[in-house]
RNA sequence: CGGGGAUUAGCGCAGUUGGCUAGCGCGCAUCGUUCGGGACGAUGAGGUCGGCGGUUCAAAUCCGCCAUCCCCGACCA
């Protein structure tokens, strides 16, 4: 991609009243644009890091067994009756009028729609487990919204529902769902603390956020530097500073974290209402236990903001990156040795897998502006590594790590190298 | 929903004891000189001063109502 065609601009200054240094840098970088309070657009910088987070939760969600699926956002007032949770959830949804004055509401969630999918299909022990996913925006009419992508009215949610016979099924599967989403978070370049939360209406039985530490998080969570036992402070009957309950040698620490995900074990409580039953091998019509668990794409971009970037801007994590490179031409003398390297390195061989294919993503900054103005967009930008060529270089290549550890000079014809040491 | 702050050009801001044609910086356009940490000069385009109503000879400026945004709190399957 070359830079002069890249929709977005960068800004000199702050977005008035943004506070927050996910709002602040993804804004001044282009990434995202504001509708109104909670809701954003993602501009193509944006789109990319979003969409590469939207892919790691696919890859690691299809390792689980997960099918993925896509749902309406908009759906019927009956379906939620079902369940209670028309009046329930009244305060968090968008209910209105549709066409002939039939109510409907914009889904936050995503149960009673699955659960009515699945009663159709799903007849015997045969059919389970199921594991059934989508990646889809959900809507959800927050009383305050705040702090950039990190709370939303509109956001992206990755939301997993499993189906069971038995809660010894559920439980093991549960187990492989924690490390799934670990491996999800660390990926994206997060450190996740898998922390014991209240299971709300759904289950007497602790549900598990996974909780990232920044002082822009509006939970907080006891944490043991020692064991690895959290607990959101809701619920933790221990103060800063107690010995830990878990392990009983380190102390607990309270920290300030955002909540990035969450699973619960829903057992039977939406199949019971919705009659989502299966045939047992004994001939018997049991209840399918469920489980559902939920992971928010774009407030994982936001926190990923929150945690990675400097005073000069933003660090993208090597596996979120919006280009593998950014390609800096800082001396017009050089403009067609880096317009060659450039085709280079972005060539994808039309057949697919041959050696002569390179793929790599490249923005290519080849605008008419001052040395300067470039280096400054590109740290703001945070594509994990510069390239550049200008006059110091002397007929070689430039490289940065935008995290800064580690920088120096390669020929052209070992940049090729230097990205697949780096990213393959 | 309670408390606080804000709203003037695409972005950031100045301008109120009410007064002539509403300014500045960035960005944008044209030309020239620049080019390794947001270069410089010249010229130019761009505004129903958030909305509605009121006071007045006269309102960006005073008064009332409303809307929106940000922060703190409440809330957060």
């Amino acid at each position: 991609m070359k830079q002069s065609k890249l929709f977005g601009k960068t800004l000199r200054e702050a977005p008035k009243d943004e506070v927050s240094a996910n709002a602040i840098l993804l804004s001044r970088a282009g990434f995202i644009h504001k509708l109104m309070a909670g809701v954003y657009s993602y501009l193509p910088l944006g789109f990319r890091v979003l969409d590469k987070i939207k892919n790691i939760v696919r890859e690691e969600m299809n390792a689980l067994g997960g099918q993925e699926i896509l749902m309406p956002a908009l759906t019927p007032k009956e379906l939620w009756q079902e369940t209670g949770r028309w009046e329930k959830l009244k305060e968090i949804m968008f209910q209105f009028a549709g066409a002939g004055d039939q109510a409907v509401g914009l889904a936050a969630t995503h149960e009673e729609v699955l659960v009515n999918i699945v009663r159709r299909y799903l007849s015997s022990y045969r059919d389970l487990p199921l594991y059934l996913y989508q990646i889809q925006d959900k809507f959800r009419n927050e009383p305050r919204a705040k702090s950039g992508l990190l709370r939303g009215r509109e956001f992206s949610m990755k939301d997993l529902y499993s189906f069971h016979e038995n809660q010894a099924d559920l439980d093991n599967f549960y187990q492989q769902a924690i490390g799934a989403y670990q491996k999800v978070f660390e990926r994206c370049g997060l450190i996740s603390i898998v922390t014991e939360a209240s299971g709300g209406a759904f289950t007497t039985e602790y549900s598990h956020e996974f909780q990232v530490a920044t002082p822009y998080g509006e939970d907080e969570i006891m944490v043991c530097s020692g064991c690895g036992f959290a607990q959101n402070r809701e619920i933790c009957a221990f103060n800063d500073g107690a010995k830990c309950p878990s392990c009983a040698k380190a102390k607990l620490a309270q920290t300030k974290s955002i909540e990035v995900g969450n699973i619960f074990k829903l057992g039977t409580i939406y199949s019971k209402p919705m009659q989502l039953t299966f045939t047992g091998a004994d001939g018997k019509e049991k209840e399918v236990i469920m489980g559902c668990y939920g992971l928010g794409p774009s407030r994982v971009m936001g926190s990923v903001a929150e945690v990675h970037h400097d005073k000069d801007g933003l660090i993208w994590p090597k596996e979120i990156t919006p280009f593998h490179a950014h390609l800096l031409l800082l001396d017009n003398k050089q403009a067609g040795a880096a317009d060659k390297l450039y085709r280079e390195l972005t060539f994808a061989s039309a057949k697919g897998g041959s050696a002569s294919g390179r793929g790599w993503e490249i923005l290519f900054d080849e605008r008419v502006e001052s040395s300067g103005a470039k280096l400054k967009d590109a740290d703001l930008i945070g594509i994990s590594l510069q390239l550049i060529i200008g006059a110091k270089s002397a007929g070689a290549v430039e490289y940065r790590f935008r995290d800064k550890s580690e920088n120096g000079k390669v020929n052209f014809s070992e940049v090729d190298q230097l990205l697949k040491k780096f990213y393959r």
